[in-house]
DNA sequence: TGACCGAACTAATACGCATTATCAGCGGAA
DNA sequence: TTCCGCTGATAATGCGTATTAGTTCGGTCA
């Protein structure tokens, strides 16, 4: 349409006319209004396979990442992604085509895998697959994961939150208050973050000098043994923390006046439950948008970065003195 | 690493080695042990450069798909859209990178635009620009629209809710409790959702022999005038409802004893409102699902499927017979 | 013995672009 | 007239795949 070869359209398009590479202002200007009379847009998949990029951000949740139960545990990450990458002028692609296996979860790799469309990839979940940590490591996928992750062949790139620091805190609080036996209850692993969390609580039980024991589940605080004076209980899960609140209730003990409660998992808005729990606000749309800056920087100049932010104490109204 | 050609391993990899073309079974092994073993890929771009198709949907929303403000409205229909994405073993392309210009709403095409990396488009939001829409139309980008779009240089493939009859039953059902002079309050155009409960609103009161003015705002509603004597308003957006309530309760007036509120707007999750509306229930999700059947459908067999889909009323707390 | 055939692969090509090397044309200097 | 250098453009190539049109080779049949 513009009497010229596909090399000058390409030239003019991409804007190296200007530089080392001559078009006359003529052929250039030519060129340009057939553009925008056909609106004409270079194939992306042509470009990225010449480019090798695309400007475009996986994003991988081993869950729904729209979970259509109420708890979306995703959302605030994905929103600080979005945000973010809008500002990168990127494009995010949602790998939902992972299909959850029989009672397995998602898995990143597989023979339809469109992962290697992306430049690079968000991954989101409580726990990932080390397997999928290492194949992408040893593929060389650029990718950042939100929450921290264990080495897994090799360092993995992360923004986690810095749970550690807050539950010692959250501890030193409570010592503060008068409570001399606490208790964690929760697996105290799987995760990272449940790690995490409990040695976050070990470390500041010793710190404070009080006595710290740790429950798998709800019903051994009740029962006789070391964990029957207990006055303050760390939860695992917001989940965890409203579980024993109902117990607690229904043995006729107030909360926090017989017994105090800190919840160390996400509070997402009161669904489950609407009782104001102290512990802390995991910062997660921040690290979402974080992740994202990670990733381009990974894109960008390469690295393993690996980031821990601070989570904010909530004071909540689950946390007093014990009885005297 | 299997001593074969670039095209037999082409040739396994898509199953065609049982068919038409011939390969042995002692080669076919030999290449899927490779496969295996090394976890090779075919890439993305470059499938998609010959076949044509991706099994990626473009998603895209006229603001942020993730709201960072409460008021999640796309997030149901998003629910939807991945569900059955997932189904259909697709990814989902969420176009974020189309930056929202000064003051402006997000366009879709742009120099950038990667669009045409999916097979196909969902677009979502309350109002699309017309030229977006005619411009998909005549690029024959396939595409469905979620939510009724008039004729934008052609017709338009939707998946709506159906207001009319909807708004039709809720004047009915104001009728039956005695209303005799109903008000629609909002703007009645600008959207096409807005028109149609407008027109739900003009052909209800015909039907059922009542009066029926339309109002611009909630301020009209409280003067003299044809407005004075209005014992039940129509509310365009779940909002509006809430300002009319608003105002009601400060000039002293009971809802309902005083005045009826029927919202017709999404009665997302309480948020900017506790007040449990009447009205009814956008079937969003199933919108959404629907969206990408549709697409699917447009995808294979063409066509420009227009679908309504019906909205079951809500009873509500605030539609009452009005005082005798 | 040579034409013929089918089985089992592969060379070549197209997809739409970015990029590199090359080329035509032209004015000026030797 | 010849040669040189510069301008402005293009032919050719590669990216990684799917597909089509061969090609090779060992046997069959007349």
């Amino acid at each position: 349409m513009a009497g010229v070869s596909q090399t000058t359209v390409s030239l003019v398009l991409n804007g190296r006319a200007e530089g080392e590479v001559r078009i006359s202002p003529e052929t250039r200007e030519r060129v340009l209004q057939v553009i925008r009379e056909t609106g004409y847009v270079a194939d992306p998949a042509a470009r990225r396979l010449v480019e090798r990029r695309n400007r475009i951000y996986g994003v991988f949740t081993y869950e729904a990442v729209f979970p259509a139960e109420s708890a979306d545990f995703y959302h605030p990450f994905l929103v600080g992604i979005e945000e973010c990458a809008e500002e990168a002028g990127c494009d995010l692609l949602l790998f939902t085509s992972a299909k959850v296996e029989q009672g397995e979860r998602r898995r990143i790799f597989s023979a339809e895998s469109r992962i290697r469309l992306a430049d690079g990839c968000v991954l989101l979940g409580r726990t990932i697959h080390r397997d999928d940590l290492s194949r992408l490591l040893s593929e060389g996928i650029p990718f950042v994961s939100v929450g921290r992750r264990d080495d897994a062949g090799g360092p993995v790139p992360y923004v986690g939150a810095d749970y550690p620091p807050a539950v010692r805190a959250l501890v030193r609080r409570a010592a503060a208050l008068g409570h001399r036996r606490m208790a964690y209850v929760g697996s105290g692993q799987g995760a990272e973050s449940y790690a995490d969390r409990l040695r976050g609580f070990t470390e500041g039980v010793a710190e404070a000098g009080v006595e710290g024991v740790h429950l798998a589940g709800a019903d051994e605080l009740f029962g006789s043994g070391p964990a029957s004076e207990v006055t303050v209980v760390f939860a695992e899960e917001l989940a965890d923390g409203a579980a024993i609140a109902e117990v607690a209730r229904a043995r006729g003990l107030d909360v926090p006046r017989d017994l105090s409660i800190v919840a160390l998992g996400a509070p997402t808005r009161p669904v489950s439950t609407d009782i104001d729990f102290a512990g802390f606000r995991i910062p997660r749309r921040e690290m979402g948008r974080r992740a994202v800056e990670l990733l381009t920087q990974v894109l960008e100049h390469g690295g393993t970065p690996q980031e821990l932010l601070a989570c904010e104490l909530v004071e909540g109204s689950t946390l007093a003195p014990p009885r005297p």
